[in-house]
DNA sequence: CCATTTTAAAATGTCGACATTTTGACATTA
DNA sequence: TAATGTCAAAATGTCGACATTTTAAAATGG
Protein backbone atom coordinates (compact mmCIF):
# COMPACT_ATOMS: atom_id res chain seq x y z
CA UNK A 1 0.00 0.00 0.00
CA UNK A 2 1.10 3.44 -1.23
CA UNK A 3 0.83 6.31 -0.60
CA UNK A 4 -3.15 6.97 -1.06
CA UNK A 5 -3.52 9.82 -2.96
CA UNK A 6 -2.50 12.80 -0.38
CA UNK A 7 1.37 13.22 0.67
CA UNK A 8 2.73 12.92 3.82
CA UNK A 9 2.57 16.31 4.84
CA UNK A 10 -1.26 16.37 3.76
CA UNK A 11 -1.72 13.40 6.68
CA UNK A 12 0.60 14.79 9.02
CA UNK A 13 -1.22 18.27 8.71
CA UNK A 14 -4.25 16.49 9.57
CA UNK A 15 -3.32 14.32 12.59
CA UNK A 16 -1.34 17.69 13.66
CA UNK A 17 -4.22 19.60 13.68
CA UNK A 18 -6.26 17.32 14.77
CA UNK A 19 -4.38 16.74 17.82
CA UNK A 20 -4.25 20.24 18.98
CA UNK A 21 -8.20 21.13 18.43
CA UNK A 22 -8.36 18.15 20.48
CA UNK A 23 -6.19 19.12 23.29
CA UNK A 24 -3.54 16.10 22.75
CA UNK A 25 -0.88 18.72 23.23
CA UNK A 26 -1.26 21.66 25.58
CA UNK A 27 -1.26 25.28 24.76
CA UNK A 28 2.59 26.42 24.68
CA UNK A 29 4.05 23.32 24.94
CA UNK A 30 6.82 22.69 22.50
CA UNK A 31 6.97 20.55 19.80
CA UNK A 32 10.29 18.95 19.29
CA UNK A 33 11.11 17.42 16.00
CA UNK A 34 12.60 14.28 16.89
CA UNK A 35 9.77 13.30 19.35
CA UNK A 36 7.22 14.07 16.54
CA UNK A 37 8.98 12.40 13.60
CA UNK A 38 9.01 9.08 16.03
CA UNK A 39 5.22 9.35 16.62
CA UNK A 40 3.61 9.59 13.50
CA UNK A 41 6.74 7.98 11.48
CA UNK A 42 7.87 10.19 9.05
CA UNK A 43 10.65 12.39 7.99
CA UNK A 44 11.78 16.03 8.47
CA UNK A 45 10.68 17.77 5.32
CA UNK A 46 7.33 16.83 5.46
CA UNK A 47 6.35 17.27 9.29
CA UNK A 48 8.22 20.78 9.16
CA UNK A 49 6.02 21.90 5.83
CA UNK A 50 2.84 20.18 8.23
CA UNK A 51 3.84 22.74 10.92
CA UNK A 52 4.32 25.54 8.53
CA UNK A 53 0.69 24.89 7.45
CA UNK A 54 -0.24 24.87 10.70
CA UNK A 55 1.57 28.31 11.73
CA UNK A 56 -0.22 30.40 9.42
CA UNK A 57 -3.66 28.66 10.88
CA UNK A 58 -2.48 30.33 14.02
CA UNK A 59 -2.42 26.80 15.69
CA UNK A 60 1.51 27.28 15.76
CA UNK A 61 3.93 29.29 16.31
CA UNK A 62 7.85 28.89 15.61
CA UNK A 63 10.65 30.96 16.75
CA UNK A 64 13.80 31.38 14.78
CA UNK A 65 16.20 28.74 16.05
CA UNK A 66 14.17 27.96 18.72
CA UNK A 67 11.45 25.35 17.64
CA UNK A 68 7.68 24.29 17.26
CA UNK A 69 5.23 25.66 20.08
CA UNK A 70 1.52 25.10 20.54
CA UNK A 71 0.08 28.70 20.20
CA UNK A 72 -0.79 29.90 23.65
CA UNK A 73 -4.32 30.36 24.78
CA UNK A 74 -5.62 32.97 26.26
CA UNK A 75 -9.54 34.71 27.72
CA UNK A 76 -9.49 37.94 25.69
CA UNK A 77 -8.60 35.54 22.28
CA UNK A 78 -11.30 33.42 23.54
CA UNK A 79 -13.66 35.98 24.35
CA UNK A 80 -12.17 37.82 20.66
CA UNK A 81 -12.76 34.29 18.83
CA UNK A 82 -16.20 33.39 20.29
CA UNK A 83 -17.34 37.05 19.57
CA UNK A 84 -15.90 36.73 16.07
CA UNK A 85 -17.61 33.86 15.68
CA UNK A 86 -20.63 35.18 16.80
CA UNK A 87 -20.45 38.14 14.09
CA UNK A 88 -19.30 35.43 11.36
CA UNK A 89 -22.38 33.17 12.01
CA UNK A 90 -24.73 35.71 12.38
CA UNK A 91 -23.74 37.44 8.85
CA UNK A 92 -23.87 34.11 7.14
CA UNK A 93 -27.33 33.75 8.48
CA UNK A 94 -28.16 36.78 7.23
CA UNK A 95 -27.12 36.35 3.97
CA UNK A 96 -28.63 32.80 3.53
CA UNK A 97 -32.03 34.05 4.50
CA UNK A 98 -31.43 36.67 1.45
CA UNK A 99 -30.11 34.22 -0.74
CA UNK A 100 -31.57 30.58 0.21
CA UNK A 101 -33.64 28.51 -1.86
CA UNK A 102 -35.90 25.49 -1.72
CA UNK A 103 -32.59 23.00 -1.37
CA UNK A 104 -31.50 25.03 1.71
CA UNK A 105 -34.61 25.04 2.98
CA UNK A 106 -34.68 21.56 2.49
CA UNK A 107 -31.33 20.79 3.88
CA UNK A 108 -32.15 22.72 6.89
CA UNK A 109 -35.14 20.69 7.73
CA UNK A 110 -33.52 17.64 7.43
CA UNK A 111 -30.11 18.94 9.24
CA UNK A 112 -32.95 19.66 12.38
CA UNK A 113 -34.78 16.57 12.22
CA UNK A 114 -31.53 14.65 12.64
CA UNK A 115 -30.61 16.44 15.40
CA UNK A 116 -33.84 16.52 16.99
CA UNK A 117 -34.42 12.70 16.76
CA UNK A 118 -30.76 11.95 18.46
CA UNK A 119 -31.53 14.95 21.28
CA UNK A 120 -34.32 12.41 22.27
CA UNK A 121 -32.72 9.16 21.74
CA UNK A 122 -31.63 6.97 24.89
CA UNK A 123 -28.54 7.19 24.60
CA UNK A 124 -25.88 10.11 23.44
CA UNK A 125 -22.84 9.75 22.28
CA UNK A 126 -21.25 12.93 22.17
CA UNK A 127 -19.13 12.70 19.28
CA UNK A 128 -22.28 11.42 17.35
CA UNK A 129 -24.54 15.03 18.99
CA UNK A 130 -21.32 17.04 17.96
CA UNK A 131 -21.31 15.96 14.26
CA UNK A 132 -25.36 16.32 13.90
CA UNK A 133 -25.26 19.45 15.29
CA UNK A 134 -22.78 21.06 13.70
CA UNK A 135 -24.38 19.73 10.16
CA UNK A 136 -27.50 21.49 11.21
CA UNK A 137 -25.62 24.90 12.13
CA UNK A 138 -24.08 24.06 8.78
CA UNK A 139 -27.04 23.61 6.73
CA UNK A 140 -28.12 27.23 7.80
CA UNK A 141 -24.92 28.93 7.03
CA UNK A 142 -24.31 27.14 3.53
CA UNK A 143 -26.97 29.11 2.11
CA UNK A 144 -25.27 32.06 2.10
CA UNK A 145 -23.55 30.78 -1.22
CA UNK A 146 -20.12 32.68 0.26
CA UNK A 147 -16.88 30.01 0.04
CA UNK A 148 -14.63 32.32 1.79
CA UNK A 149 -17.23 33.64 4.56
CA UNK A 150 -17.84 29.60 5.10
CA UNK A 151 -14.15 29.06 4.97
CA UNK A 152 -13.57 31.86 7.60
CA UNK A 153 -16.41 30.55 9.62
CA UNK A 154 -14.44 27.17 9.33
CA UNK A 155 -11.51 28.52 10.44
CA UNK A 156 -13.08 30.32 13.33
CA UNK A 157 -14.84 27.03 14.49
CA UNK A 158 -11.45 25.11 14.54
CA UNK A 159 -10.34 27.73 16.80
CA UNK A 160 -13.21 27.93 19.22
CA UNK A 161 -13.09 23.74 19.03
CA UNK A 162 -10.04 23.81 20.66
CA UNK A 163 -10.96 25.72 23.79
CA UNK A 164 -14.56 24.00 23.97
CA UNK A 165 -12.07 20.98 24.46
CA UNK A 166 -9.36 22.30 26.80
CA UNK A 167 -12.72 22.91 28.72
CA UNK A 168 -13.98 19.43 28.43
CA UNK A 169 -11.29 17.85 29.59
CA UNK A 170 -11.46 19.29 32.61
CA UNK A 171 -14.86 18.82 32.69
CA UNK A 172 -16.05 15.87 31.56
CA UNK A 173 -19.52 15.23 33.29
CA UNK A 174 -20.51 18.28 32.41
CA UNK A 175 -21.27 17.84 29.04
CA UNK A 176 -24.82 18.22 28.99
CA UNK A 177 -24.62 22.17 30.04
CA UNK A 178 -23.85 22.45 25.87
CA UNK A 179 -27.06 20.50 25.27
CA UNK A 180 -29.44 22.52 27.18
CA UNK A 181 -30.32 24.72 24.59
CA UNK A 182 -31.98 22.27 22.28
CA UNK A 183 -35.15 24.32 21.87
CA UNK A 184 -32.77 27.28 20.30
CA UNK A 185 -32.47 25.05 17.24
CA UNK A 186 -35.97 24.26 16.77
CA UNK A 187 -36.51 28.20 17.22
CA UNK A 188 -33.83 28.80 14.95
CA UNK A 189 -35.13 26.72 11.96
CA UNK A 190 -38.27 28.10 12.09
CA UNK A 191 -36.97 31.59 11.73
CA UNK A 192 -34.84 30.64 8.88
CA UNK A 193 -38.25 29.13 7.25
CA UNK A 194 -39.91 32.58 7.66
CA UNK A 195 -37.16 34.41 6.92
CA UNK A 196 -36.64 36.48 10.23
CA UNK A 197 -33.64 37.59 9.60
CA UNK A 198 -33.88 40.61 12.94
CA UNK A 199 -34.62 37.64 15.77
CA UNK A 200 -32.34 34.77 14.40
CA UNK A 201 -28.87 37.03 13.93
CA UNK A 202 -30.16 37.84 17.62
CA UNK A 203 -30.79 34.01 18.38
CA UNK A 204 -27.80 32.80 16.94
CA UNK A 205 -25.39 35.44 18.14
CA UNK A 206 -26.47 34.56 21.86
CA UNK A 207 -26.20 30.91 20.97
CA UNK A 208 -22.89 30.88 20.15
CA UNK A 209 -21.85 33.29 23.36
CA UNK A 210 -24.08 30.70 25.31
CA UNK A 211 -21.03 28.55 26.68
CA UNK A 212 -17.94 31.05 26.48
CA UNK A 213 -18.53 31.98 30.52
CA UNK A 214 -18.51 29.01 31.10
CA UNK A 215 -15.88 28.13 29.32
CA UNK A 216 -14.09 31.43 30.69
CA UNK A 217 -14.58 30.31 34.22
CA UNK A 218 -12.82 27.01 33.86
CA UNK A 219 -10.29 28.67 31.97
CA UNK A 220 -8.79 31.05 34.82
CA UNK A 221 -8.38 28.00 37.23
CA UNK A 222 -5.37 27.49 35.49
CA UNK B 1 26.53 39.12 7.46
CA UNK B 2 24.12 35.87 8.59
CA UNK B 3 20.61 35.26 8.78
CA UNK B 4 19.23 38.67 9.90
CA UNK B 5 17.03 37.19 12.81
CA UNK B 6 14.17 35.47 10.39
CA UNK B 7 15.00 32.09 9.24
CA UNK B 8 15.16 31.41 5.27
CA UNK B 9 11.53 30.24 4.70
CA UNK B 10 10.07 33.12 6.34
CA UNK B 11 11.76 35.61 4.10
CA UNK B 12 11.05 33.39 1.28
CA UNK B 13 7.57 33.60 2.22
CA UNK B 14 7.29 37.11 1.82
CA UNK B 15 9.12 37.75 -1.19
CA UNK B 16 6.87 34.52 -2.91
CA UNK B 17 3.58 36.38 -0.80
CA UNK B 18 4.32 39.55 -2.68
CA UNK B 19 5.66 38.77 -5.42
CA UNK B 20 2.03 36.97 -5.99
CA UNK B 21 0.09 39.43 -4.97
CA UNK B 22 1.91 41.83 -6.92
CA UNK B 23 1.26 39.81 -10.41
CA UNK B 24 4.78 38.86 -10.68
CA UNK B 25 3.05 35.44 -11.44
CA UNK B 26 0.38 35.03 -13.12
CA UNK B 27 -2.52 32.71 -11.92
CA UNK B 28 -2.67 29.00 -12.30
CA UNK B 29 0.93 29.32 -13.16
CA UNK B 30 3.34 26.30 -12.59
CA UNK B 31 5.65 26.94 -9.49
CA UNK B 32 8.93 24.84 -10.71
CA UNK B 33 10.85 24.01 -7.14
CA UNK B 34 13.77 23.85 -9.51
CA UNK B 35 13.29 27.37 -11.09
CA UNK B 36 12.45 29.06 -7.61
CA UNK B 37 15.74 27.70 -6.02
CA UNK B 38 17.51 29.32 -8.44
CA UNK B 39 15.83 32.47 -8.23
CA UNK B 40 15.54 33.06 -4.62
CA UNK B 41 18.55 31.50 -3.74
CA UNK B 42 17.19 28.97 -1.74
CA UNK B 43 17.68 24.86 -1.04
CA UNK B 44 14.52 22.56 -1.40
CA UNK B 45 13.66 22.85 2.38
CA UNK B 46 12.68 26.17 3.37
CA UNK B 47 11.22 26.59 -0.30
CA UNK B 48 8.43 24.15 0.35
CA UNK B 49 8.11 25.05 3.65
CA UNK B 50 7.48 28.77 2.54
CA UNK B 51 4.56 27.02 -0.22
CA UNK B 52 3.43 25.19 2.45
CA UNK B 53 1.95 28.85 4.35
CA UNK B 54 0.91 30.27 1.31
CA UNK B 55 -1.70 26.98 0.67
CA UNK B 56 -2.67 27.90 3.93
CA UNK B 57 -3.46 31.25 2.72
CA UNK B 58 -4.85 30.13 -0.04
CA UNK B 59 -2.80 32.10 -2.39
CA UNK B 60 -0.97 28.49 -4.01
CA UNK B 61 -2.52 24.91 -4.38
CA UNK B 62 -0.53 21.76 -4.86
CA UNK B 63 -1.36 18.45 -6.73
CA UNK B 64 0.17 15.55 -5.14
CA UNK B 65 3.24 14.97 -7.50
CA UNK B 66 2.46 17.22 -9.48
CA UNK B 67 3.62 20.46 -7.69
CA UNK B 68 2.22 24.11 -6.89
CA UNK B 69 0.46 26.12 -8.78
CA UNK B 70 -0.49 29.54 -8.44
CA UNK B 71 -4.19 29.76 -7.55
CA UNK B 72 -7.12 30.50 -10.24
CA UNK B 73 -8.77 33.51 -10.30
CA UNK B 74 -12.47 33.63 -11.46
CA UNK B 75 -14.99 36.37 -11.40
CA UNK B 76 -17.38 34.10 -8.74
CA UNK B 77 -13.58 34.56 -6.31
CA UNK B 78 -13.24 37.93 -6.92
CA UNK B 79 -17.31 39.09 -6.11
CA UNK B 80 -17.12 36.76 -3.44
CA UNK B 81 -13.58 38.30 -2.18
CA UNK B 82 -14.88 41.64 -2.16
CA UNK B 83 -18.51 41.18 -0.77
CA UNK B 84 -16.53 39.31 1.89
CA UNK B 85 -14.73 42.11 2.54
CA UNK B 86 -17.55 44.97 2.14
CA UNK B 87 -19.15 42.87 5.34
CA UNK B 88 -15.92 42.82 7.33
CA UNK B 89 -14.79 45.61 6.60
CA UNK B 90 -18.53 47.06 7.72
CA UNK B 91 -18.59 44.96 10.91
CA UNK B 92 -15.17 46.24 11.91
CA UNK B 93 -16.83 49.53 11.74
CA UNK B 94 -19.70 49.14 13.25
CA UNK B 95 -18.20 47.82 16.48
CA UNK B 96 -15.32 50.55 16.01
CA UNK B 97 -17.85 52.94 16.60
CA UNK B 98 -19.02 51.35 19.89
CA UNK B 99 -15.75 50.40 21.48
CA UNK B 100 -13.54 53.41 19.77
CA UNK B 101 -12.13 56.11 22.10
CA UNK B 102 -10.58 59.29 22.14
CA UNK B 103 -7.40 57.81 20.69
CA UNK B 104 -9.07 55.87 18.05
CA UNK B 105 -10.92 59.09 16.83
CA UNK B 106 -7.21 60.78 16.90
CA UNK B 107 -5.55 58.31 14.92
CA UNK B 108 -8.92 58.34 12.43
CA UNK B 109 -8.37 62.04 12.30
CA UNK B 110 -4.32 62.53 11.36
CA UNK B 111 -4.81 59.16 8.93
CA UNK B 112 -7.33 61.39 7.28
CA UNK B 113 -5.58 64.31 7.47
CA UNK B 114 -2.45 63.05 5.79
CA UNK B 115 -4.46 61.36 3.00
CA UNK B 116 -6.19 64.35 2.37
CA UNK B 117 -3.41 66.36 1.72
CA UNK B 118 -1.85 63.90 -0.31
CA UNK B 119 -4.60 63.60 -2.21
CA UNK B 120 -4.46 67.32 -2.62
CA UNK B 121 -0.84 67.70 -3.51
CA UNK B 122 0.93 68.21 -7.55
CA UNK B 123 2.90 64.75 -8.15
CA UNK B 124 1.01 61.92 -7.05
CA UNK B 125 2.72 58.80 -6.20
CA UNK B 126 0.24 56.18 -6.35
CA UNK B 127 2.51 53.60 -3.72
CA UNK B 128 2.58 56.22 -1.41
CA UNK B 129 -1.60 57.59 -1.96
CA UNK B 130 -2.30 53.82 -1.33
CA UNK B 131 -0.03 53.57 1.88
CA UNK B 132 -1.54 57.00 3.06
CA UNK B 133 -5.11 55.17 1.92
CA UNK B 134 -4.99 51.77 3.48
CA UNK B 135 -3.53 53.64 6.60
CA UNK B 136 -6.54 55.37 6.67
CA UNK B 137 -9.18 52.78 6.78
CA UNK B 138 -6.84 50.96 9.14
CA UNK B 139 -7.10 53.58 11.60
CA UNK B 140 -11.03 53.33 11.52
CA UNK B 141 -10.88 49.53 12.03
CA UNK B 142 -8.61 49.50 14.20
CA UNK B 143 -10.94 50.82 16.80
CA UNK B 144 -13.12 47.33 16.64
CA UNK B 145 -10.08 45.82 19.10
CA UNK B 146 -11.00 42.48 17.41
CA UNK B 147 -7.16 40.91 16.50
CA UNK B 148 -9.20 38.11 14.95
CA UNK B 149 -11.47 40.00 12.54
CA UNK B 150 -8.36 42.59 11.63
CA UNK B 151 -6.39 39.50 10.50
CA UNK B 152 -9.39 38.15 8.61
CA UNK B 153 -9.92 41.66 7.31
CA UNK B 154 -6.32 41.66 5.84
CA UNK B 155 -6.45 38.27 4.54
CA UNK B 156 -9.02 39.39 2.51
CA UNK B 157 -7.67 42.61 2.08
CA UNK B 158 -4.44 40.72 0.38
CA UNK B 159 -6.44 38.46 -1.77
CA UNK B 160 -8.05 41.48 -3.12
CA UNK B 161 -5.21 43.59 -3.67
CA UNK B 162 -4.06 40.51 -6.11
CA UNK B 163 -7.23 40.80 -8.16
CA UNK B 164 -6.58 44.49 -8.16
CA UNK B 165 -2.88 44.66 -9.22
CA UNK B 166 -3.84 42.28 -11.93
CA UNK B 167 -6.42 44.70 -13.32
CA UNK B 168 -3.84 47.83 -12.77
CA UNK B 169 -1.08 45.91 -14.97
CA UNK B 170 -3.74 45.94 -17.88
CA UNK B 171 -5.03 49.19 -17.74
CA UNK B 172 -2.46 51.53 -16.17
CA UNK B 173 -3.67 54.81 -17.22
CA UNK B 174 -6.73 54.38 -15.18
CA UNK B 175 -5.09 54.71 -12.19
CA UNK B 176 -7.27 57.49 -11.16
CA UNK B 177 -9.93 55.66 -11.59
CA UNK B 178 -9.45 54.39 -7.65
CA UNK B 179 -9.39 57.97 -6.29
CA UNK B 180 -12.29 59.80 -7.54
CA UNK B 181 -13.62 58.74 -4.16
CA UNK B 182 -11.79 61.72 -2.56
CA UNK B 183 -15.12 62.98 -0.50
CA UNK B 184 -16.13 59.35 0.61
CA UNK B 185 -13.39 59.50 2.71
CA UNK B 186 -13.82 62.63 4.79
CA UNK B 187 -17.25 61.92 4.45
CA UNK B 188 -16.37 58.28 6.14
CA UNK B 189 -14.14 60.06 9.01
CA UNK B 190 -17.42 62.03 9.85
CA UNK B 191 -19.51 59.36 10.33
CA UNK B 192 -17.29 58.30 12.64
CA UNK B 193 -17.23 61.27 14.70
CA UNK B 194 -20.84 61.45 14.90
CA UNK B 195 -20.81 57.32 15.53
CA UNK B 196 -23.15 57.32 12.59
CA UNK B 197 -22.95 53.85 12.25
CA UNK B 198 -26.17 53.20 9.83
CA UNK B 199 -24.58 55.49 7.34
CA UNK B 200 -21.11 54.38 7.18
CA UNK B 201 -22.01 50.78 6.93
CA UNK B 202 -23.69 51.49 3.88
CA UNK B 203 -20.92 54.05 2.73
CA UNK B 204 -18.31 51.49 3.11
CA UNK B 205 -19.92 49.07 1.83
CA UNK B 206 -20.46 50.60 -1.35
CA UNK B 207 -16.95 52.32 -1.11
CA UNK B 208 -15.21 48.31 -0.96
CA UNK B 209 -17.50 47.53 -3.75
CA UNK B 210 -17.15 50.38 -6.07
CA UNK B 211 -14.09 48.82 -8.13
CA UNK B 212 -15.34 45.74 -8.65
CA UNK B 213 -17.55 45.77 -11.90
CA UNK B 214 -14.49 47.94 -13.53
CA UNK B 215 -12.68 44.96 -12.60
CA UNK B 216 -14.63 42.83 -13.49
CA UNK B 217 -15.17 44.08 -16.68
CA UNK B 218 -11.60 44.13 -17.74
CA UNK B 219 -11.03 40.43 -15.96
CA UNK B 220 -13.81 38.81 -18.43
CA UNK B 221 -11.30 39.66 -21.37
CA UNK B 222 -8.82 37.25 -21.00
C1' DC C 1 27.31 31.66 48.04
C1' DC C 2 25.92 34.02 43.95
C1' DA C 3 27.09 35.51 39.41
C1' DT C 4 29.52 34.82 35.33
C1' DT C 5 32.07 31.89 32.05
C1' DT C 6 33.05 27.52 29.94
C1' DT C 7 31.80 23.44 27.88
C1' DA C 8 29.31 19.52 26.28
C1' DA C 9 24.91 17.83 24.71
C1' DA C 10 20.74 18.49 22.34
C1' DA C 11 17.96 20.59 18.90
C1' DT C 12 17.13 23.34 14.87
C1' DG C 13 17.26 24.65 10.01
C1' DT C 14 19.34 23.80 5.59
C1' DC C 15 21.28 21.18 2.03
C1' DG C 16 22.10 17.67 -1.54
C1' DA C 17 20.98 12.99 -2.93
C1' DC C 18 17.71 9.42 -4.21
C1' DA C 19 13.58 6.77 -5.19
C1' DT C 20 9.14 7.39 -7.26
C1' DT C 21 6.00 9.56 -10.17
C1' DT C 22 4.65 12.41 -13.96
C1' DT C 23 5.25 14.25 -18.52
C1' DG C 24 5.57 14.32 -23.34
C1' DA C 25 7.58 12.67 -27.44
C1' DC C 26 7.82 8.73 -30.33
C1' DA C 27 6.37 4.23 -31.95
C1' DT C 28 2.78 0.89 -32.63
C1' DT C 29 -1.69 -0.70 -33.81
C1' DA C 30 -6.40 -0.68 -35.40
C1' DT D 1 -5.78 9.40 -38.79
C1' DA D 2 -6.90 8.62 -34.07
C1' DA D 3 -6.09 5.96 -30.16
C1' DT D 4 -3.16 3.37 -27.41
C1' DG D 5 1.30 1.87 -25.62
C1' DT D 6 6.36 2.54 -24.71
C1' DC D 7 10.12 4.78 -22.87
C1' DA D 8 13.46 8.30 -21.62
C1' DA D 9 13.81 12.80 -19.46
C1' DA D 10 12.20 15.84 -16.02
C1' DA D 11 10.12 16.93 -11.72
C1' DT D 12 8.36 15.88 -7.23
C1' DG D 13 8.45 14.44 -2.42
C1' DT D 14 11.09 12.23 1.14
C1' DC D 15 15.04 11.05 3.69
C1' DG D 16 19.32 11.23 6.37
C1' DA D 17 23.44 13.99 7.20
C1' DC D 18 25.71 18.23 8.65
C1' DA D 19 26.75 22.87 10.22
C1' DT D 20 25.02 26.22 13.41
C1' DT D 21 22.61 27.65 17.30
C1' DT D 22 20.47 26.98 21.66
C1' DT D 23 20.22 24.94 26.16
C1' DA D 24 21.59 23.59 30.52
C1' DA D 25 24.89 21.87 33.53
C1' DA D 26 29.61 22.16 35.33
C1' DA D 27 33.43 25.09 36.33
C1' DT D 28 35.41 29.30 37.57
C1' DG D 29 36.03 33.52 40.07
C1' DG D 30 34.88 37.36 43.07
Amino acid sequence: MKNSRQNTAAQILESLTNDIIQGEYSPRQKLHIRTLKERYNVGTSPLREALSQLIAKDLVISENQRGFYVSDISIEDLTDIYQARAKIESLCIEMAFQKGDDHWEANALAASHRLNKYSESEHIDMEEWQNRHSAFHESLVAGCMSPRLLQIRHSLYEKSTRYRNLWLKENISNTEALGINQKEHTELLNLALNRDTESATRLIEDHILTPVEIIKKSLSQL
